[in-house]
DNA sequence: ATGAAAGCGCTAACAT
DNA sequence: ATGTTAGCGCTTTCAT
């Protein structure tokens, strides 16, 4: 049995709410007691019971994390960047991984907030706006890197109609006109990506062309195979992220088409994959980093004060231009 | 505030008790009781606390994962497998994620232990022998990944050994004979690889030959530009993991040399990388749903029965040939 | 089949 | 500066 407050108390002779006292750092306790009591604990190997605290001070400093799919490095990054906010804010974080399927959802957000979670971090939740809202209602969350967020709900995002428009700007900066986008498939951020693409080919005067993808490699192969089979190939594809991106590569590889000789290749995410010296790709870079702090932010300011309106932020991206763009070729 | 047993029993009008006994799915509870109970549940929102229940039972249905490098695809692997085990098995994960650094893994571990967790799944940790002896002591863990092992403690491990010998095998029957090992570093499982590659060169009677590497794609270029510089150009390279394997491909890629045409590649962890067209890296690949199956397995049986003797489980691995090997170039 | 009561390990007034 | 006391929401004997 693991010793408990009461332990360290009989062991250095003191009260339990002294050992309290001192395991929370409070300043009016006399230096001697404190050096005691720690001794006591620390020969007893005494730990905090967090579920006890917790339970007894009604004070959480847990969030959950919702996340889509671990298994997409993009995901490891983002949930890196919560994490390292969330111990600087001094929250752990439980983590429920979701499923491609999105299926299990609803299941992991029950798990979650049996653990009496101070708030929640919604990591590209496939969810429907109703859900969201029912969740958001329930426990203060926010949700991170949806470029469309639903109204009511704190968010974070990349402003991807922006970061569309830079991509397009420089395609089109490099003499391309035939700009064929592979988009993300039926999922909220997939939406928001091919929107700003779709804005970005309008306001160029430019007449878009959008195939499907599902923002995997395996999609992006299905989206290159299409778009060599159409027998009209563009001068630049724009994919919905790297994955989409590489798998589009694959296919203009095993065909001969040169990349960026032929075809330039723009992905999103700006992922491991994308820096790959053997890759090279061009890729919007988001800034993970800020994404993850903005959530936590977010998240903190919610705690403090229910009743604020929602708050959505949206954060800049930039171009990651590499080898796999380049002038277009001639028409 | 949210809802109790208390609000619940209240509304239903009966005891506490009874509502206790309905949430757990007690057999001896009258249905008209149960229907009633639910209801009042239902009506309220209520859901029960995993705090207080874990505090009155203390039983946990949790562990703890400690994850080296949330931002390696593998992990995500790793991780998932684990998290679709725990699950099937009843418990709930929660995630210290790790650093790179592994300075702060002492501090994870901390944490983790205050939440009340049932046991500890470690993925590849870092932590030094004496303190994964000392963690294990504390609360029942279970190693994954590490090619070699800690005595004393559980763990579900790939078989290094015979993993690098396929490889070996694989490339000395393509006539190999100068074959070069990029290593992981000094971490544990990258031990284990080198010491699989020293043990299969030797059976195979040919000169073994290390480049430090560690784990990173950004290693992998060092050590890449290391074997260029040396003027002594291997006819395969084995690289300690996916990532250092590209990272070599990348250099080779830039210096002219074609692979696997005049230098054969294979990596380790079949990563999505290694698995993209573009790539095409022959790579080992692990059971990863089997370690994570094995590891929740491992830490029931130590929970179930916290006397026996360690285990360690070694799996197997199979080598997805792909496009990076070849047959060697004529010497 | 249901209820009453004690207590899990901790915090938080309130004393002193 | 330290001790006393009463819970937090739940499970768990033990009665009935």
């Amino acid at each position: 049995m693991r010793p408990t407050q009461e332990d360290v108390a009989r062991r250095a002779g003191v009260s339990r709410a002294l050992v309290s006292l001192v395991m929370r750092g409070a300043t009016n306790v006399s230096p001697e007691s404190r050096r005691t009591v720690l001794a006591a604990a620390d020969a007893l190997g005494y730990r905090p019971n967090a579920s006890a605290r917790s339970l007894a001070s009604k004070e959480v400093r847990t969030f959950g994390v919702l996340i889509h799919d671990v298994t997409n490095p993009y995901f490891g990054l983002l949930y890196s960047a919560v994490a390292d906010a969330a111990d600087r804010a001094g929250y752990d974080l439980l983590v429920g991984p979701g499923t491609r399927s999105g299926r299990r959802e609803a299941a992991l957000v029950a798990t979650l907030l049996e653990h009496q979670i101070a708030g929640m971090v919604l990591l590209s939740p496939m969810m429907r706006p109703a859900e969201l809202r029912r969740l958001a209602a329930t426990v203060p969350s926010v949700v991170v890197g949806i470029g469309d967020p639903v109204t009511g709900i704190d968010a974070v995002t990349t402003d991807e109609v922006r970061a569309s428009r830079e991509v397009v700007d420089h395609l089109v900066g490099l003499g391309h006109r035939s700009i064929t986008h592979v988009s993300g498939g039926r999922v909220r951020p997939a939406r928001a990506r091919t929107q700003g693409y779709l804005a970005a080919m309008a306001a160029h005067d430019l007449e878009p062309r959008v195939v499907a993808g599902d923002f995997t490699a395996d999609g992006g192969r299905e989206a290159g195979r299409a778009i060599v089979a159409s027998g009209e190939l563009p001068t630049a594809v724009v994919a919905a992220n790297d994955l989409a991106a590489v798998g589009v590569m694959g296919v203009l590889e095993a065909e001969g088409v040169a990349v960026p000789g032929e075809v330039s290749v723009v992905g999103c995410d700006d992922s491991q994959i994308a820096r790959l010296d053997l890759v090279g790709l061009t890729s919007v870079r988001q800034a993970v980093d800020e994404l993850g702090a903005t959530a936590v932010e977010l998240l903190a300011a919610r705690i403090a004060d229910p009743g604020t309106p929602a708050v959505v932020r949206r954060l800049g991206a930039s171009l990651e231009v590499r080898r796999t763009t380049g002038p277009a070729r001639p028409g």
